[in-house]
DNA sequence: TTGCTCCTCACGTCACGTGAGGTGGC
DNA sequence: TTGCTCCTCACGTCACGTGAGGTGGC
């Protein structure tokens, strides 16, 4: 499929998709003429992108990864197992600080203004 | 105190405590000579900036939310407390999505070569 | 030929980092 | 006078957005 159907299908912008291409995380074959063409498979890739990157991994620990998801290629990068080790621990501390960030905004709801209505 | 024992004592930058300034979510005085003053009290504050940018609020949104905090200046923002209904929402939605994420990790460590020692 | 989609620059944004070069108070 | 801290530009980065202007396939 070209850029526009795997826009359509994951909901990510077709400037981004580019730019995930760029920065290695998708591996489109070129037609002639020019246009990218990306597989099935890839929906899936470009979903797994977005939730690695939601959780703050750059680019650049995300193309380290997206070979292991494919099951195939392992035993390929000596170290990759701590690093996520410790990203491991980072986004166990975001999800408590997200916790903490919504009870503070919950006491803010309770504390602001109710709509002007009424 | 001035912006160095804030950085200090907040785990924050120099640079950055400039830019929340510049940002208008801190507001200390300028001395004679230029140099900010901080107050007690803005330790907690960046506390509070950091947690929120951590969950993904911007900084305009940010200096809406802190006069409540102070919890003297209620009843001046309408809108306000629908806007943060749905940042909570938001916020679920990425604590689900972090816990994906680490399962996912999770199951890469799993897959992933260990140390090369052994 | 007309749309629709795709392409490549290129510049903007937001929350940051990293200097360069200069000034103030103990 | 010597350090230390502070100041203001100013430019870089990373994951994005938003055009401008041109080309390809049905």
């Amino acid at each position: 499929m070209r850029v526009g159907e795997l826009a359509r299908r994951t909901g990510v912008s077709v400037r981004l998709l580019r730019y995930y291409v760029e920065q290695g995380l998708l591996h489109p074959v070129r037609r002639p003429g020019g246009f990218r063409e990306y597989q099935e498979s890839d929906v899936g890739v470009v979903r797994s992108i977005r939730r690695l990157l939601g959780a703050g991994l750059p680019t650049a620990l995300i193309a380290r990864m997206l070979p292991l998801l494919d099951a195939d290629d392992r035993g390929a990068d000596p170290g990759l197992a701590e690093v996520l080790t410790r990203e491991c621990s980072r986004i166990d501390r975001s999800i408590a600080d997200l916790h903490d960030s919504r009870q503070l905004l919950h006491r803010l709801i309770a504390t602001a203004p109710p709509a002007p209505h009424r």
